[in-house]
DNA sequence: TTCCCAATAT
DNA sequence: TATATTGGGA
Protein backbone atom coordinates (compact mmCIF):
# COMPACT_ATOMS: atom_id res chain seq x y z
CA UNK A 1 0.00 0.00 0.00
CA UNK A 2 0.62 3.40 -0.45
CA UNK A 3 1.08 3.70 3.76
CA UNK A 4 4.52 1.66 3.11
CA UNK A 5 5.75 3.60 0.36
CA UNK A 6 5.61 6.25 2.49
CA UNK A 7 7.12 5.05 5.47
CA UNK A 8 10.06 4.04 2.99
CA UNK A 9 10.22 7.47 2.05
CA UNK A 10 10.08 9.15 5.77
CA UNK A 11 13.30 7.17 6.35
CA UNK A 12 14.44 8.58 3.10
CA UNK A 13 14.53 11.81 4.64
CA UNK A 14 15.69 11.14 8.05
CA UNK A 15 18.53 9.49 6.12
CA UNK A 16 19.28 12.45 4.09
CA UNK A 17 19.79 14.44 7.31
CA UNK A 18 22.20 11.74 8.59
CA UNK A 19 24.57 10.89 6.06
CA UNK A 20 22.67 7.41 5.38
CA UNK A 21 23.09 4.09 6.86
CA UNK A 22 21.55 2.06 4.79
CA UNK A 23 21.30 -1.17 6.60
CA UNK A 24 20.42 0.63 9.76
CA UNK A 25 17.71 2.02 7.80
CA UNK A 26 16.68 -1.22 6.61
CA UNK A 27 16.70 -2.71 10.17
CA UNK A 28 14.65 0.05 11.11
CA UNK A 29 12.15 -0.71 8.67
CA UNK A 30 11.92 -4.27 9.78
CA UNK A 31 11.07 -3.51 13.03
CA UNK A 32 8.31 -0.76 11.77
CA UNK A 33 4.42 -2.12 11.39
CA UNK A 34 2.86 -3.20 8.73
CA UNK A 35 0.06 -1.39 7.49
CA UNK A 36 -2.17 -3.75 9.19
CA UNK A 37 -0.96 -3.18 12.37
CA UNK A 38 -1.90 0.27 12.48
CA UNK A 39 -4.70 1.88 13.35
CA UNK A 40 -6.09 3.38 10.52
CA UNK A 41 -6.40 7.13 10.81
CA UNK A 42 -9.79 6.84 9.26
CA UNK A 43 -11.00 5.00 12.04
CA UNK A 44 -13.04 6.57 14.79
CA UNK A 45 -10.94 6.51 17.72
CA UNK A 46 -12.78 7.89 20.04
CA UNK A 47 -16.53 6.39 21.05
CA UNK A 48 -19.56 7.88 21.04
CA UNK A 49 -20.35 7.83 24.41
CA UNK A 50 -17.22 9.40 25.56
CA UNK A 51 -17.37 11.74 22.59
CA UNK A 52 -20.73 13.09 24.08
CA UNK A 53 -19.35 12.74 27.44
CA UNK A 54 -16.96 15.43 26.66
CA UNK A 55 -18.83 17.56 24.38
CA UNK A 56 -16.48 16.63 21.19
CA UNK A 57 -18.31 16.73 18.12
CA UNK A 58 -18.34 13.45 16.53
CA UNK A 59 -15.51 12.98 14.44
CA UNK A 60 -16.22 13.30 10.16
CA UNK A 61 -15.50 10.63 8.41
CA UNK A 62 -12.68 10.29 6.17
CA UNK A 63 -12.24 8.72 3.82
CA UNK A 64 -8.54 6.95 2.96
CA UNK A 65 -7.52 9.27 0.75
CA UNK A 66 -8.10 12.19 2.90
CA UNK A 67 -6.01 10.60 5.54
CA UNK A 68 -3.10 9.90 2.91
CA UNK A 69 -3.61 13.05 1.22
CA UNK A 70 -3.44 15.42 4.98
CA UNK A 71 -0.05 12.58 5.89
CA UNK A 72 1.24 13.61 2.56
CA UNK A 73 1.13 16.89 3.19
CA UNK A 74 2.54 16.11 6.52
CA UNK A 75 5.25 14.43 4.39
CA UNK A 76 6.04 16.91 2.48
CA UNK A 77 6.26 19.69 5.49
CA UNK A 78 8.79 17.32 6.92
CA UNK A 79 10.54 17.05 3.94
CA UNK A 80 10.31 21.12 3.19
CA UNK A 81 12.07 21.12 6.76
CA UNK A 82 9.82 23.91 7.22
CA UNK A 83 10.84 24.34 10.55
CA UNK A 84 10.11 27.84 10.81
CA UNK A 85 6.75 26.42 12.55
CA UNK A 86 6.23 24.62 15.37
CA UNK A 87 4.08 21.38 15.14
CA UNK A 88 1.23 23.33 16.74
CA UNK A 89 1.17 25.79 14.28
CA UNK A 90 -0.30 25.28 10.22
CA UNK A 91 1.20 22.69 8.67
CA UNK A 92 1.34 19.86 10.79
CA UNK A 93 -1.55 20.66 13.14
CA UNK A 94 -3.50 21.15 10.04
CA UNK A 95 -2.69 17.74 8.80
CA UNK A 96 -3.20 16.99 12.23
CA UNK A 97 -6.43 18.32 12.11
CA UNK A 98 -7.66 17.25 8.78
CA UNK A 99 -6.52 13.78 9.79
CA UNK A 100 -8.26 12.91 12.71
CA UNK A 101 -10.69 15.69 12.83
CA UNK A 102 -10.37 15.50 16.03
CA UNK A 103 -9.72 18.27 18.56
CA UNK A 104 -6.46 17.29 19.73
CA UNK A 105 -5.87 20.66 21.01
CA UNK A 106 -8.99 21.42 22.66
CA UNK A 107 -8.05 18.64 24.77
CA UNK A 108 -5.66 20.06 26.80
CA UNK A 109 -7.14 23.84 26.38
CA UNK A 110 -9.50 23.67 29.10
CA UNK A 111 -9.25 25.96 32.49
CA UNK A 112 -6.57 28.44 32.20
CA UNK A 113 -5.48 27.51 36.03
CA UNK A 114 -3.46 30.37 35.40
CA UNK A 115 -4.24 32.76 38.79
CA UNK A 116 -4.56 35.83 37.84
CA UNK A 117 -3.34 36.97 40.77
CA UNK A 118 -0.52 34.71 41.19
CA UNK A 119 2.11 37.37 40.30
CA UNK A 120 3.17 36.94 43.81
CA UNK A 121 5.58 34.23 42.70
CA UNK A 122 8.93 35.71 43.65
CA UNK A 123 11.35 37.43 42.37
CA UNK A 124 11.32 38.00 38.50
CA UNK A 125 8.02 36.20 37.32
CA UNK A 126 6.93 38.30 34.69
CA UNK A 127 4.26 37.13 32.54
CA UNK A 128 5.76 35.51 29.58
CA UNK A 129 4.68 34.46 26.80
CA UNK A 130 2.84 31.11 27.75
CA UNK A 131 2.98 28.99 24.99
CA UNK A 132 0.05 29.81 23.86
CA UNK A 133 -0.54 30.37 20.42
CA UNK A 134 -0.29 33.60 18.79
CA UNK A 135 -3.71 35.15 17.47
CA UNK A 136 -3.08 34.73 13.87
CA UNK A 137 -2.11 30.84 14.08
CA UNK A 138 -4.98 30.71 16.28
CA UNK A 139 -7.18 31.79 14.36
CA UNK A 140 -5.86 29.36 11.55
CA UNK A 141 -6.03 26.78 13.93
CA UNK A 142 -9.53 27.81 14.68
CA UNK A 143 -10.52 27.59 11.22
CA UNK A 144 -9.49 24.51 10.99
CA UNK A 145 -11.08 22.75 13.55
CA UNK A 146 -13.71 25.10 12.75
CA UNK A 147 -15.92 22.34 11.76
CA UNK A 148 -15.89 20.12 14.81
CA UNK A 149 -14.90 22.52 17.79
CA UNK A 150 -18.01 25.09 16.70
CA UNK A 151 -19.73 23.66 19.01
CA UNK A 152 -17.47 24.46 21.96
CA UNK A 153 -16.86 27.92 21.82
CA UNK A 154 -14.48 27.86 25.52
CA UNK A 155 -12.67 25.72 23.86
CA UNK A 156 -11.71 27.02 20.19
CA UNK A 157 -11.17 30.37 22.36
CA UNK A 158 -8.76 29.13 24.86
CA UNK A 159 -8.18 26.02 22.92
CA UNK A 160 -4.38 26.73 22.87
CA UNK A 161 -2.73 25.67 25.84
CA UNK A 162 -0.35 23.04 25.33
CA UNK A 163 -1.09 19.95 27.44
CA UNK A 164 1.78 18.34 28.83
CA UNK A 165 2.96 15.22 27.43
CA UNK A 166 3.54 12.58 28.88
CA UNK A 167 6.31 10.24 27.90
CA UNK A 168 4.57 6.90 27.40
CA UNK A 169 6.74 3.92 26.69
CA UNK A 170 5.70 3.85 23.14
CA UNK A 171 6.88 7.34 22.65
CA UNK A 172 9.78 6.96 24.53
CA UNK A 173 10.80 3.90 22.93
CA UNK A 174 10.38 6.09 19.98
CA UNK A 175 12.71 8.53 21.66
CA UNK A 176 15.56 6.38 21.79
CA UNK A 177 14.82 5.02 19.01
CA UNK A 178 15.69 7.97 17.13
CA UNK A 179 18.85 9.19 19.16
CA UNK A 180 19.91 6.11 18.83
CA UNK A 181 19.97 6.16 15.10
CA UNK A 182 21.23 9.59 15.09
CA UNK A 183 24.13 8.65 17.09
CA UNK A 184 24.44 10.64 20.96
CA UNK A 185 26.58 13.33 18.87
CA UNK A 186 23.61 14.36 16.38
CA UNK A 187 21.08 13.66 18.87
CA UNK A 188 20.01 17.12 19.45
CA UNK A 189 16.46 18.63 19.82
CA UNK A 190 15.63 19.84 17.18
CA UNK A 191 16.74 16.68 15.16
CA UNK A 192 15.36 14.29 17.48
CA UNK A 193 12.41 16.23 17.44
CA UNK A 194 12.16 16.10 13.23
CA UNK A 195 12.65 12.34 13.25
CA UNK A 196 9.89 11.42 15.68
CA UNK A 197 7.90 12.91 13.58
CA UNK A 198 5.42 12.99 16.21
CA UNK A 199 2.63 15.37 16.23
CA UNK A 200 2.33 18.27 18.73
CA UNK A 201 6.06 17.45 19.94
CA UNK A 202 7.67 20.77 20.66
CA UNK A 203 11.64 21.32 20.56
CA UNK A 204 11.62 22.19 24.02
CA UNK A 205 9.61 18.11 25.09
CA UNK A 206 12.24 16.85 22.96
CA UNK A 207 15.13 18.51 24.74
CA UNK A 208 13.58 18.45 28.26
CA UNK A 209 13.01 15.13 27.54
CA UNK A 210 16.76 14.51 26.43
CA UNK A 211 18.41 16.37 29.47
CA UNK A 212 16.81 13.73 31.43
CA UNK A 213 17.89 11.39 29.68
CA UNK A 214 21.32 12.24 29.48
CA UNK A 215 21.09 12.67 33.14
CA UNK A 216 19.86 9.41 34.03
CA UNK A 217 22.35 7.88 31.34
CA UNK A 218 25.17 9.92 33.26
CA UNK A 219 23.99 8.68 36.17
CA UNK A 220 24.40 5.05 35.48
CA UNK A 221 27.47 5.29 34.29
CA UNK A 222 28.81 6.82 37.65
CA UNK A 223 26.93 4.06 39.60
CA UNK A 224 26.69 0.50 39.10
CA UNK A 225 24.59 -1.36 37.42
CA UNK A 226 22.56 -1.88 40.45
CA UNK A 227 20.12 0.17 41.81
CA UNK A 228 20.77 4.20 41.21
CA UNK A 229 17.79 4.51 43.45
CA UNK A 230 14.32 4.78 41.80
CA UNK A 231 11.84 6.35 39.98
CA UNK A 232 14.60 7.37 37.54
CA UNK A 233 15.65 4.12 36.97
CA UNK A 234 12.31 2.51 36.46
CA UNK A 235 11.28 5.37 34.14
CA UNK A 236 14.50 4.58 31.92
CA UNK A 237 15.46 1.78 32.73
CA UNK A 238 12.84 -0.32 32.54
CA UNK A 239 11.36 -2.26 29.32
CA UNK A 240 8.81 -0.39 28.95
CA UNK A 241 7.04 -1.88 25.86
CA UNK A 242 4.01 -2.95 27.42
CA UNK A 243 2.59 -6.07 25.96
CA UNK A 244 1.38 -5.86 22.05
CA UNK A 245 -2.52 -6.23 23.61
CA UNK A 246 -1.95 -2.52 25.13
CA UNK A 247 -0.07 -1.66 22.00
CA UNK A 248 -2.79 -2.36 20.39
CA UNK A 249 -5.43 -1.17 22.51
CA UNK A 250 -3.80 2.22 23.27
CA UNK A 251 -1.92 2.10 20.32
CA UNK A 252 1.14 3.72 21.87
CA UNK A 253 0.29 7.14 23.38
CA UNK A 254 1.69 9.73 23.76
CA UNK A 255 -0.44 11.32 26.40
CA UNK A 256 -1.19 14.44 26.98
CA UNK A 257 -2.81 15.94 30.10
CA UNK A 258 -5.37 18.69 29.40
CA UNK A 259 -4.98 20.84 32.47
CA UNK A 260 -8.12 20.21 34.53
CA UNK A 261 -9.62 18.68 31.95
CA UNK A 262 -10.31 15.27 30.91
CA UNK A 263 -8.36 13.50 28.68
CA UNK A 264 -9.36 12.08 25.84
CA UNK A 265 -7.91 9.19 23.41
CA UNK A 266 -6.39 9.79 20.42
CA UNK A 267 -5.20 7.23 18.33
CA UNK A 268 -1.72 6.54 17.11
CA UNK A 269 -0.79 5.55 14.24
CA UNK A 270 2.56 4.10 15.20
CA UNK A 271 2.20 1.07 16.71
CA UNK A 272 5.85 0.81 18.32
CA UNK A 273 7.91 -2.81 16.40
CA UNK A 274 7.47 -5.39 18.62
CA UNK A 275 11.49 -5.28 19.47
CA UNK A 276 13.99 -3.20 17.82
CA UNK A 277 17.45 -3.26 19.19
CA UNK A 278 18.08 -0.37 19.47
CA UNK A 279 21.25 0.60 21.17
CA UNK A 280 20.57 3.92 22.88
CA UNK A 281 23.51 5.48 22.83
CA UNK A 282 25.97 4.25 25.14
CA UNK A 283 27.48 7.28 26.21
CA UNK A 284 30.86 8.20 25.49
CA UNK A 285 31.03 5.64 22.66
CA UNK A 286 29.46 4.37 19.58
CA UNK A 287 28.95 7.33 18.32
CA UNK A 288 26.65 6.00 14.99
CA UNK A 289 26.77 2.93 15.57
CA UNK A 290 23.46 1.79 15.73
CA UNK A 291 23.08 -1.50 14.04
CA UNK A 292 25.41 -2.74 16.63
CA UNK A 293 23.69 -3.45 19.69
CA UNK A 294 27.07 -4.05 21.79
CA UNK A 295 26.06 -0.99 23.76
CA UNK A 296 26.82 -1.94 27.67
CA UNK A 297 24.76 -4.94 29.34
CA UNK A 298 23.12 -2.75 31.59
CA UNK A 299 21.92 -0.47 28.80
CA UNK A 300 19.65 1.98 30.31
CA UNK A 301 16.83 2.70 27.33
CA UNK A 302 13.98 1.58 27.89
CA UNK A 303 12.02 3.10 30.38
CA UNK A 304 9.13 4.70 31.55
CA UNK A 305 7.11 3.60 34.47
CA UNK A 306 4.42 1.06 33.64
CA UNK A 307 2.59 2.39 36.05
CA UNK A 308 0.45 4.93 34.02
CA UNK A 309 0.03 2.41 31.46
CA UNK A 310 -1.15 -0.81 32.87
CA UNK A 311 -3.58 1.40 34.86
CA UNK A 312 -4.88 3.24 32.21
CA UNK A 313 -5.79 0.75 29.96
CA UNK A 314 -7.05 -1.90 32.88
CA UNK A 315 -8.94 1.58 34.51
CA UNK A 316 -9.88 3.44 32.16
CA UNK A 317 -9.03 1.61 29.20
CA UNK A 318 -12.72 2.03 28.52
CA UNK A 319 -14.09 4.71 29.71
CA UNK A 320 -11.34 7.27 29.70
CA UNK A 321 -8.75 8.04 27.69
CA UNK A 322 -6.05 11.02 27.24
CA UNK A 323 -5.21 13.46 24.66
CA UNK A 324 -2.12 12.67 22.90
CA UNK A 325 0.53 13.18 20.35
CA UNK A 326 -0.16 11.39 17.27
CA UNK A 327 3.60 10.43 15.48
CA UNK A 328 2.92 11.18 11.91
CA UNK A 329 4.35 8.13 10.69
CA UNK A 330 4.14 8.01 7.14
C1' DT B 1 19.71 30.17 16.27
C1' DT B 2 20.15 26.19 18.65
C1' DC B 3 22.21 23.64 22.26
C1' DC B 4 23.17 22.46 26.99
C1' DC B 5 22.34 22.47 31.70
C1' DA B 6 21.04 23.82 36.30
C1' DA B 7 17.48 25.75 38.75
C1' DT B 8 12.97 26.38 39.40
C1' DA B 9 8.00 26.33 38.48
C1' DT B 10 3.69 23.90 37.77
C1' DT C 1 6.57 12.93 40.35
C1' DA C 2 7.07 14.22 35.66
C1' DT C 3 7.37 17.68 32.68
C1' DA C 4 7.79 22.69 31.48
C1' DT C 5 10.10 26.91 31.63
C1' DT C 6 13.77 29.92 32.27
C1' DG C 7 18.25 31.94 32.15
C1' DG C 8 22.72 32.23 30.73
C1' DG C 9 26.87 30.62 28.68
C1' DA C 10 28.69 28.17 24.47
Amino acid sequence: MGEEVKMTEYQGVALDQNGGHDDRVSEWESGLPGADDLTPLSQTLIPPELASAFSISPEPYRTAIEVNRASQTTLSTLRGQHSSKGFWSSDNFKSFDETRGGDPMVVEEADETTDPDGSGSGSGSEPRKSRRIDCAELEADSALRAENSADDPSSAARTLKRPRLVWTPQLHKRFVDVVGHLGIKSAVPKTIMQLMNVEGLTRENVASHLQKYRLYLKRMHGLSIEGPSSSEHQLFASTPVPPQSLQEAAAGTALVHGNGHVPMPIPMPYPPPPMMPMPVLGVGHMGMSVGSHGFDSHNPYNMMQQRDWSENNNAYGSMVSYPYVVPNDK
